[in-house]
DNA sequence: CGCCAGGTTGAAGAGAATCAAGTGATGTGG
DNA sequence: CCACATCACTTGATTCTCTTCAACCTGGCG
């Protein structure tokens, strides 16, 4: 069984800043900054789900990461924005402004981004399977939930995280149930019914 | 035609700190420090090359970074070594304590390495040419050249860095060869004849 | 209902891996 | 200094995985 994660990975560690800013609603699809603009705020997300993305010169899209309910995001390498940041689901979050940046929570939060940045330089070196395998035992360590993960990600958001396309995504889905590893009850909700196999092809 | 490398991407703010430690030796393939170790001090490289690299449990070697005279390597998301380090060439490098740090600094190279890994991500989700015009660019980058990139590191090498195997990459510099993008002196001595070319692959 | 976007499934093709052989460099001992 | 061994790199033939293109479901929703 897996820790219950009440604080989910990109969490900073609980009581070292209250952010005061309004709730901020985004709906479905919006964004919340640009690729290139200034990164001089934190943002932490009290309901929905964010991706940041980039787009390559051929029109490919890149998934850099989603960020779930109680995870602060926003901050990158240097002063610009790497990535744009979108609402997947309608989201609402709080803004913390740059004045009130600890150092040791950002020093936190690069941890956990630079952490998550080389998983993920892993998880794109992997198979098919392996690469969707690692994705729902992620999304499962992350979302508080009793083997049932429920996904609020499109197919193609998944297929641009983990750098394979839709049709792959399904098929590997499809197949991951076959072998009883998984159910799909609906598109979007699926049961985890054996994380060992999971975990093996976690490689 | 050797490498200053006065500044490489990884090499800190100039006069944040001075290293006091002993120059230390490592010869070829030695190992610096392994996954799993405590990191408690960085390391800042006076001669030869380090890389970085981590053994998935099938046994395909993935490696996350390599860092070349001047730069300072060892800072990870935690505070555990997520990679193993070792060197590529006969290399001097002097080692800093954590006692010594400075947030300032941390913080720097913190984004840098993030920034690294983020750019890895991107390159690991091309085509083998894009993969490999983007690995001889960002060393030319790195390496103050004349447009002769001298590599310290072997196919193999360069194949785990890029995600592909070293058929694979043997093939593609042959490819690009004929396409006048570049010429193979050596081996390991790579004349950049149209960086344009190159560019335009990198995606 | 019937439409339509999102998702799944099928068939064909492309790109890289794998398996295998050959070439070239480097090093060692005679 | 040469003959041989060894290791790294290149090239060739085949296989396999994933993509691409296309058709077909499915489930919300007007």
């Amino acid at each position: 069984m897996r820790k219950q994660a009440a604080a989910s990975p990109l969490t900073p560690a609980a009581g070292l800043i209250e952010p005061e800013g309004l709730p901020t609603s985004f709906p479905r699809d919006a964004t919340i900054y640009r690729e290139g603009g200034r990164a001089d705020r934190l943002y932490k997300i009290v309901t929905g789900t964010v991706r940041t993305h980039k787009i390559l010169l051929d029109g490919r899209r890149q998934i850099g990461s989603f960020y779930l309910a109680g995870d602060t995001f926003g901050l990158e390498g240097g002063d610009q924005h790497a990535f744009s940041a979108e609402a997947v689901t309608d989201t609402e979050l709080r803004v913390i402004k740059l004045s009130e940046w600890e150092k040791e929570l950002v020093l936190a939060l690069m941890g956990r981004e630079l952490q998550h940045a080389q998983d993920h330089q892993l998880l794109l070196a992997k198979t098919a399977r392996e690469r969707v395998a690692s994705f729902l035992l992620e999304m499962s360590d992350r979302i508080r939930s009793t083997d049932e993960v429920e996904l609020p990600m499109s197919r193609q958001d998944i297929a641009d995280y983990v750098g394979l396309t839709t049709e792959t995504v399904s098929r590997t889905l499809t197949e991951l149930e076959h072998q009883s590893a998984i159910a799909l009850t609906t598109s979007k909700l699926i049961a985890l019914r054996n994380r060992a196999t999971l975990s093996r092809l976690r490689a």
